[in-house]
DNA sequence: CTGGATCCTATAAGATACTG
DNA sequence: CAGTATCTTATAGGATCCAG
């Protein structure tokens, strides 16, 4: 995930860092699942069974994955209680769940629009070549 | 881009279906270059070459591909003048400013904890085996 | 239960060349 | 100027099996 570009993201003009800056944010966030896991952690301490229930069709390796890059970041704790069978929960951290207050204005906008997109596509589609499918 | 989910997004709980709204908004945003783009053309109509030059590293295909994309969902306006050398104008819509309205709210999380995220980096890195490269 | 390791496929994206 | 077409590579993600 845009490894070598989260540190120094380039020099430009002052919307070149503002763009950069938000790619910054979605290279971190910008998964498939790495949304869905947080929004599961940020209700508060969640198992790694738990969550791979919750995130519904994720696969064991991408959970895995998702997970350590997001602990990485410093967006998820990861405590392990040292028990047979090991069990380990994972926790929102105060600057994830900022984060998460902030896609909350995303989400809205999704739904708010997610009907005026889908007639924009229908209508895009039908004006152009393409089969309805 | 996720096309095949973008419709219907699965059934599930409530919290399932918010971190799949969440989703739908990244599948159509979260590209590499969509929101460069969509900043750029948020300040008014912008010519294609123009987003060439602002958009910086982009490839002439990427462009126009992505163009294509957001044309299609309905965040961008394409407008041709029928002269010779041909002129296009793309214009965000009412609906992609207010995305990026709310793209703000990431943005300045994005910024606030840049630090804090590249110090979990490397504490990270350092605690674990990795080389600090 | 919580992963790690490996193999495989689908897709995003870059490079390059051509065109109305 | 504003694309399209083709080729190629890099990477995300899925499937499966193994292990402490």
């Amino acid at each position: 995930m845009g490894e070598a570009e989260a540190d120094r993201c380039g020099p430009g003009a002052a919307e070149q860092a503002s763009a950069c800056t938000v790619r910054e944010a979605l290279d971190r966030v910008g998964g498939k699942w790495a949304i869905g896991i947080l929004i599961a952690a940020s209700a508060g301490p969640i198992r790694f069974t738990e969550l791979e229930r919750r995130v519904e069709g994720i696969s064991r390796r991408m959970l895995t994955l998702t997970l350590r890059n997001l602990e990485r970041d410093g967006l998820l704790d990861r405590h392990v209680h040292p028990t047979v069978p090991p069990k380990v929960e994972y926790t929102a951290t105060p600057m994830a769940r900022e984060l998460y207050e902030s896609l909350v204005a995303l989400t809205s906008w999704a739904e708010r629009h997610r009907e005026a997109i889908s007639e924009a596509r229908a209508a895009y589609d039908s004006a152009h070549g393409r089969p309805p499918a």
